[in-house]
DNA sequence: CAAATTCCGGATCATTCATTCCATAAATCA
DNA sequence: TGATTTATGGAATGAATGATCCGGAATTTG
């Protein structure tokens, strides 16, 4: 069913992906239209408005295509076949081998690109803000579910470790900005995780 | 020791204050000079610029400031009338408190305010980088005191923990921010320092 | 007093920002 | 073919950005 008018002359999909590298990277406010346009193949504003409609709506995008992708943790969590420990241990891992690759910018989009930002882009921060909580409850659901298994222990202190294991998950965005090695916080998510033995 | 000329006709010492809870709470992008300018009390470009020099040199000083109220944490990890793990544990309440008052923006400054940056504003991303870096080579030193002290096991396991404490303290800006509760976090903290106990 | 110094109000600067508009180009549909 | 639809190139929009400049006001010094 071949559209009718003029086709585009880039690829919309590749274009997301690399708008995506770009919000990442600067975040929300200092990547600025030129920024993209001139890193989407030199597009004009036309072409840009006409097939993202405008920088939000292209920020939106790049963020789900984050959370489908790089920042896909809620999977891991919410597998069956690995214990909670197992399924909280690859998603810590899985997460920081993404947040400290050198073939995608360093950190976690979430957190990053749209934590602090001016009024008029309140919006903006609320959907990183959302996307943030979408991890959070996935560890707390992954928590309970090894609670009802009998894994962990129900001592009521699932709720506290949900937070431990989220800040220090967010905190990984800020330390691989700020260059700490794979190796090191491999070993401190190890160590973190051994609060589960006891 | 009277200056000679026109007296400034604000204060200051509270405009570096009312400066620092901006950049604080919106970053050093996204705080704009008329932001700033109004806040202050509605000075004049002219007297903004004669009395701070440049948005990032003010800047400097409002993170300097903060590290020295607000964000000071060297003092309480240095603290020797107190155990390594008690310092480090009265670190973190008083950090969670600072962090979730409504007295003052939520988060950390240091944290929120300059990691995602322009290129023009390299150099503003690296001053919040090394106040981050302060923190965590405080927490390291603290460590290595108590294995000193053969307070804390001598098992290599000290700049891991380093890593685990201090990134779950810059998680709880991002935590902060999200509106988690004072509560909630400094459970988490107790947890997490309870891996110091075997 | 006058000179020197510092500060202030307000206009102004060149850039950059995100966005819109218009004429034209390239495709499909009838 | 001609009508319709969509995309493109490029100019233009108004608002906001950080920073500078000038004339005058307020203060200390001599």
């Amino acid at each position: 069913m071949a559209r009718t008018g003029r086709p585009r002359e880039f690829d919309r999909e590749s274009a997301v992906r690399q708008a995506m590298n770009l919000f990442w990277a600067k975040g929300f406010e200092s990547t600025s239209l030129s920024d993209l346009k001139s890193t989407l193949g030199g597009l004009s504003s036309a072409s840009f408005y006409a097939a993202f409609g405008s920088k939000k709506a292209l920020y939106e995008e790049c963020l789900a295509e984050y959370m489908g992708t790089c920042g896909e943790l809620v999977a891991t969590l919410r597998d069956e076949s690995l214990s909670a420990r197992e399924a909280l241990r690859v998603m810590l891992w899985r997460s920081i081998e993404i947040q400290t690759s050198r073939d995608s910018p360093l950190g976690c989009m979430a957190v990053l690109s749209g934590i602090v930002c001016d009024d008029d882009n309140a919006d903006v921060a609320e959907l990183a803000r959302n996307a943030r909580k979408v991890n959070r409850d996935a560890i707390a659901d992954c928590l309970a579910r090894g609670v009802a298994n009998g894994e962990l222990a129900d001592d009521g202190s699932a709720e506290a470790f949900t937070l431990t294991l989220d800040s220090f998950l967010k905190g990984l965005a800020v330390q691989s900005r700020d260059g700490i090695s794979r190796e090191a916080l491999l070993r401190s998510a190890d160590q973190l995780l051994s609060i589960l033995d006891r």
